[in-house]
DNA sequence: ACCTGAACACCGTTCAAGT
DNA sequence: ACCTGAACACCGTTCAAGT
């Protein structure tokens, strides 16, 4: 700890105006209000009242910035499967991945940014370590533990992925339902005409769970 | 088909240079070599030997290209339930579902160009339609068809996003196997710690048609 | 009708220079 | 040590003008 060392030495010049969990907060809520496109390092550098570059200070790249959001919006995911404690490994699985769809959907193409960057952080770890955890638990052999928490988050990020699009789309983006209703009516798609309720319905609670069971039902066939 | 008529009227001038089918194949070509962040319009202009304010003619946009590349990957996908014609539900949804993943692999960055686009298109809705059509044929309700569609169609975006990001990241990249490996042996993960080979491993295919089964089973359990 | 040339309003990133 | 200012090498998109 001599004079040598990094931030936490006492202050000499003027306090730093930014700095890694203040630049992180002002991006994410920056995301809520414009969306990612919309996320630049030059506007997260206006909200902040800096220049471009020195951003670059706390962040290598844009890059580590998304991946570093990705893995705070991962914050407390892993959490579920204690609160779920009563019920069996269904549960507190079904509690784990319900968890991880709501905190993707808690943010602004929440999913986007999780689904473009390769988040190894505590929280994201933390939440693999309890999914395989409640599958070693109830029984499943190691590798299957693994494979089934790849399978559970592949399915969430996809489906949360389709979920957030279809909802800024429904915002008089280019493919509202109606786009897809057309669409189905010019063809002859009979089969999608027959579930077209379901296909335009915008209940994707129920479409979550719905994939959840089956992937429950399945593991459980498998046990 | 007066004089006033489009493109097939008898060419007057020069021979176009460019059209949407190979400005589309070209996309594509680019796509390939260069990887989704190379693909820029200004790029793809060079490539075909034209100015970047020229492709506006045939896409009014570069998502609309990009919907159109995503719609031609799905090209002849809806056939492989078809080709499966001899085995029952099952083989014949697996069949749908390994032919989307090949077609996402088959192109660089292709899960990502797939998952970034909201592709409506004859190829996309054909595919739709043949999963649909093989739950309806097997008994499930339309709208257990309509949802088992988006559940596959979802979990094998996902898994394919995934295992492409896995892939670039090996030659290289910022999160080769051996990041993982070394985060979980930085922090106490002891679930992930049991099942390292299995997350580790490469073998995407197997990875794959473990969370297919899953799906398969589950279907068959409410069936 | 089809494409060029040039512009507009931006990007991510780097880095010498100031304080 | 921390940030500014300015630059570099790009973007997507538009549109008058040429042929």
């Amino acid at each position: 700890m001599g004079p040598m060392s990094s931030p936490s030495s006492p202050a000499r010049g003027r306090p730093p105006r930014l700095d890694r969990a203040r630049t992180l907060q002002t991006a994410l809520d920056l995301l809520d209000r414009s969306g990612l496109d919309a996320l630049t390092m030059r506007r997260l550098a206006d909200a902040m009242d800096v220049q471009a570059g020195a951003l670059y200070r706390y962040f290598a790249t844009k890059q580590d910035l998304l991946t570093a959001m990705a893995e705070r919006m991962m914050d407390g995911v892993a959490d579920a499967a204690a609160e779920a404690d009563s019920g069996d490994w269904s549960e507190r699985l079904s509690a784990l991945a319900r968890a991880m769809r709501a905190a993707l959907l808690a943010r602004r193409d929440g999913a986007r940014v999780f689904a473009g960057t390769y988040a190894t952080g505590a929280n994201t770890l933390a939440f693999a370590d309890a999914v395989a955890g409640v599958m070693r638990a109830a029984g499943f052999p190691d590798d299957d533990a693994a494979r089934a928490l790849y399978t559970v988050a592949n399915f969430t990020v996809g489906h949360t992925l389709e979920e957030q699009a279809a909802l800024q789309l429904g915002n008089g983006g280019p493919a509202d339902p109606g786009v897809l209703a057309d669409a189905v009516a010019a063809g002859t798609y009979p089969h999608l005409e027959a579930g077209l309720p379901a296909l335009t319905s915008t209940d994707f609670t129920r479409l979550f769970e719905f994939g959840l069971d089956l992937l429950i039902e399945g593991l459980r066939a498998r046990r």
